[in-house]
RNA sequence: GGUAGUGUAGCUCAGUUGGUUAGAGCGCCGGACUCAUAAGCCGGAGGUCGGCAGUUCAAUUCUGCCCACUACCA
């Protein structure tokens, strides 16, 4: 029986394009999923898209369309970007589904039928013109509103509450005894600085006189449900009758770790009886080109269209070297195409072309197997096992970046490799012990690129097929007796040529993206 | 104002459970080579590891204070 793994991504909000937020977030839990599916798990990846709310009612007005229609435009935009990554969820759940909304209402039914639910009333400040309820912070420093508000009344509104408060203590204790819940680990020091304030209740209705766009509360019809209730829900209702429950781990953005992720959800969850789940991955932010990634600078969603001229697997490859897990990167364009020509062209791509011009021209196309074994051979896989010792470690503390950095070590040393033993030179040679030197020499290289393609399968997963495809090796579903230094290359027929990674022509970029 | 994070080579960042000459990639300079996507390899220049103080035989690594930037909270 294998391993179950259940992974989620956090759920798009419905108001706008896919950027590259989303997208990194995507990648991050696909690769994850493809590495835990190699290691023989069965994953199940999930994302999403939260659909109700204020936003999405507002926008479906202006375009006087409902907002079902509305949203499920939106939906295709999403899942094109998917499928454009080539993100190998197993499930995609919105919020507008009946099997969602069904378990919403059963979590609020369970939760108002044992007493954590009530209705209460507060006193607000509202404006018309905004539409929006304010708070202290937004008065001027004299205590005034500012007049973008316009007129400012004070209201009355009966909402219902869920007793969070009550689940506090709990909390901060399964956060001690849990050190692990919250990766990286800084992240979760910052949710018991957070906890160390008593927290309010939650509200979590709206009435029907100003947002109908939601999940209606079973107990009053007069309100739906507001925000988290509904968005957290997804990672359970999604798998509610899979038996997945709880999830190994919810990847999500620092903005939603406090309080949504690493608070409400656990005090909701352990209110209806159910475990937390097992961690949260929080990544970090993009900047580009230094500066923050927005809708109206409009850098944001310029940076997929790498993804049509590089390839999703360069794009892929880009995003997780290049962020650390846990701090924030810049994405720009000069650091992209730095990676794709220095480490995919030059390094991995050029290799694979070198041995296969030599196969070609020396054994017809078919790999030697390896007859000397001297020194350099011995140094080249003594390097491979340190290698996937800490490719191991790396991928399982979820650190992609590092996990990269230490494989690129291993196809430098590959080139290293060559032009220690200079095959060229070997070919010219009389001597036996100079073509079992040859034999040996392009036996490696093989049998080294098999390593790295089979290991980079979860970040790249079509250059590396084509890889071993083009050294005459079958694509492997598992890691299962594929990461050994083995000699099972030898005999394979290798392509004649192969360009992973073409000099890509860039369109000249905006002088500002 | 509070809390946390960050501050290491020109740039982007690793790393150090305290211990000999602090690392990588990119960029730059020089060299040798030619199998290869003008790729790859070797060598070099370049750092008071933010500042000050403390603990220690020894601190870039631990502690305190300070400065800068960022985030969250108020």
């Amino acid at each position: 029986m294998p391993r179950s793994f259940y992974i989620t991504t956090a759920i798009d909000y419905a108001n706008g394009a896919p950027h590259l937020g989303h997208a990194y977030e995507k990648v991050l839990a696909d690769v994850i999923a493809r590495y835990r599916r190699m290691q023989g798990c069965q994953v199940h990846l999930l994302t999403g898209l939260d659909e109700h709310g204020q936003k999405v009612q507002q926008t479906a007005q202006q375009r006087n369309i409902e907002p079902q229609v509305f949203v499920d435009e939106i939906a295709v935009g999403f899942r094109q970007m998917l499928v454009d990554l080539g993100i190998s969820n197993d499930d995609y759940i919105r919020t507008t589904e009946t099997r969602h909304k069904k378990v919403v209402q059963d979590f609020l039914q369970r939760l108002h039928d044992q007493g954590f639910i009530y209705l209460g009333t507060k006193t607000d400040w509202y404006s018309t013109r905004q539409e929006q309820f304010l708070t202290d912070k937004d008065r001027n420093p004299d205590g005034s509103w500012p007049d973008i508000y316009g007129e400012v009344t004070q209201t009355t509104e009966e909402n219902y509450y869920f007793k969070l408060s009550q689940f506090q203590p709990w909390l901060v204790d399964y956060l001690a005894t849990h050190p692990d819940f919250v990766n990286p680990r800084f992240r979760q020091k910052q949710v018991l600085e957070f906890l160390k304030e008593p927290m309010n209740d939650l509200c979590i209705s709206r009435p029907k006189t100003r947002l109908t766009w939601g999940i209606e509360l079973p107990f009053d019809r007069n309100y739906v449900t507001y925000v988290w209730f509904d968005a957290l829900t997804n990672y359970y209702s999604a798998v509610v009758d899979r038996g997945l429950w709880p999830a190994d781990v919810h990847v999500i953005g620092k903005d939603i770790l406090s309080p949504p992720h690493a608070v409400y959800w656990p005090c909701m969850l352990k209110a209806l009886g159910l475990d937390p789940p097992k961690q949260l991955l929080v990544h970090g932010w993009w900047t580009i080109n230094n500066q923050k990634a927005s809708k109206s600078a409009g850098n944001a969603g310029s940076t997929l269209s790498y993804v049509s001229t590089h390839g999703a697997d360069a794009f892929r490859y880009y995003l997780c070297r290049e962020m650390v897990v846990g701090q924030d990167a810049d994405f720009s364009a000069v650091s992209f195409v730095n990676r794709y020509k220095a480490d995919l062209g030059n390094n991995l791509g050029n290799l694979v072309n070198r041995l296969l011009n030599m196969v070609g021209r020396n054994y017809a196309g078919s790999i030697p197997a390896a007859a000397a074994d001297e020194p350099l051979e011995q140094g080249l896989r003594a390097l491979w096992t340190e290698t996937e010792a800490k490719l191991h470690k790396a991928i399982d503390e979820y650190q992609v970046s590092h996990a990269l950095e230490t494989l690129w070590v291993f196809i430098s040393a590959m080139n290293a490799y060559i032009e220690a033993r200079a095959p060229w030179k070997l070919a010219k040679s009389p001597e036996a012990a100079d073509r079992a030197r040859l034999d040996s020499c392009l036996a490696h290289v093989a049998e080294g690129l098999r390593l790295v393609a089979t290991v980079l399968l979860p970040v790249m997963p079509v250059a590396c097929a084509k890889l071993l495809v083009n050294i005459g090796r079958p694509v492997p579903g598992s890691f299962a007796g594929q990461l050994q230094w083995s000699q099972v290359c030898t005999l394979s027929k290798v392509a004649e040529a192969c360009i992973l990674f073409p000099p890509v022509d860039l369109p000249a970029p905006p002088a500002s993206v």
